[in-house]
DNA sequence: ATAATAGTGTCTCTTAGACAGTATTTG
DNA sequence: CAAATACTGTCTAAGAGACACTATTAT
């Protein structure tokens, strides 16, 4: 114990003395910032004006600066890029495969965003392309024209975990109002748990299922002009456990 | 768009040029071994002997070397500080305060790691220490003679969301098997999932559940000297998904 | 009135918990 | 034989799916 422990501070006091010692490598974050629009799972994407994997498309990234944190570095970059200030922002995974970017050793701290997509400017609305795909291994990007996006780097990898960790965490986190406005129907919420999961569900248990959560609060106001009877309009309670 | 876009690369261009317009931050991974004995959830801690954190008790870390994914690099500091090979490991959460470590930016890539506690050396079994305290924020540990022991760094914090993640993850993911040797009755599985969720379960129910999995197969091998019926060892089913 | 969806009540099916009873080993 | 735990069968309770039925709006 001694000897291992002796020689684990000795490798962290040079270190400290001596930062040529190590390399070190670049740190960025990449945010995917999600949405739901149309009944389909999407993701900003911004497309590489440079070398490498120039004009493919890529996540808002960018260098965690000296002074700030992880997540205060993630929600800077999707800020700049988006001009966002309120949106849900988790860490994801970190991505740090020696070769994930051919000019030098970046380790990149992957981030989701959700985000109610008509909170998007219009002129980013265009960059959002909607996704298919199982969950788990890398993911396919699809524009509105259905043709395959390219896409840079590992990304491809980061938002197949992305779809991963959503469908995961719809299940038991009370996620889905992240994705609408404040005021929203058991339908509309049934809509977005639909999309992300990518299947059906029962109307009758997902109603009482999301009731007896204790997490919605009825308005007592009510859709207008939708040709049916009008549904309730409910608002999550906040302050809870996310 | 564009300029959004072009500003992104811009940067992108001029740090494979000139890295010496960001600060480049350590990156190291950091490690918690995680073992159950005595009905005790137990993890790996090395006492410092360096400031910062002198004598406080730290989780098993070393620096990313430039030619090795982050998954290597956790694996080759748990190999150094403690001889294993064959681990179960994943990696947690990114940690990057910007103060966390006080000489200078260090970004950690904590993992955890399952193990039979068996299997570690009696050298380093004395390391081993229980922890009690509930998931999700930091976590108090103490060894065995009850006495809190005080922790480098953010490792509190980290053990904290080792915790958490190990809760979550037994209820839908095969790991229990992880920290058990090859052979095991029921009821060594079931007290090794009372013991990681701090709670008691129903001995019946749990059977069914394990049995229904399709993971368990049976051996047709039992228990010897067990002063009492013995019970049926199982192997856990391999190549599923974990 | 018709179309369409909201919302309610009830039945069934699945799964977990409770509990009684039998089986098999050591001492 | 007694003690102790493995294992089985059955009942009950809770929750999800299925489905019939009523309610309310726009056209």
């Amino acid at each position: 114990m001694n000897d291992i422990d002796r020689q684990a501070n000795e490798e962290q006091f040079l270190e400290s003395y001596d930062p040529s010692k190590f390399e070190h490598p670049s740190v960025t974050v990449d945010v995917a910032l999600v949405s739901v629009s149309e009944n389909k799972l999407r993701v900003l994407l911004l497309k590489r004006q440079e070398h490498p994997s120039k004009d493919r498309w890529a996540l808002p990234g960018g260098f965690v600066r000296s002074n700030e944190s992880l997540d205060q570095a993630a929600a800077r970059v999707l800020e700049e890029k988006t001009g966002l200030r309120n949106f849900f922002l988790e860490q994801l995974y970190t991505f740090g495969e020696p070769k994930r970017d051919p000019r030098t050793r970046v380790i990149t701290v992957a981030y989701y965003a959700l985000v109610d997509h008509d909170k998007l400017k219009s002129d980013l609305a265009t960059l959002v392309v909607p996704w298919e795909g199982e969950t788990g291994g890398p993911v396919t990007i699809i524009d509105d024209r259905k043709e395959e996006l390219p896409l840079a780097f590992d990304h491809g990898e980061i938002l197949g975990m992305v779809v991963k960790r959503l469908r995961g965490k719809l299940n038991y986190a009370p996620i889905g109002f992240q994705l609408l406005p404040a005021r929203f129907t058991l339908r509309n919420l049934q809509d977005i748990h639909e999309t992300v999961l990518g299947r059906s569900m029962n109307k009758d248990s997902f109603r009482r299922r999301m009731l007896a959560s204790g997490q919605l609060l009825p308005t007592g106001e009510r859709e207008i002009q939708v040709g049916h009877r009008p549904a309730e309009l409910y608002r999550f309670i906040t302050g809870s456990a996310v």
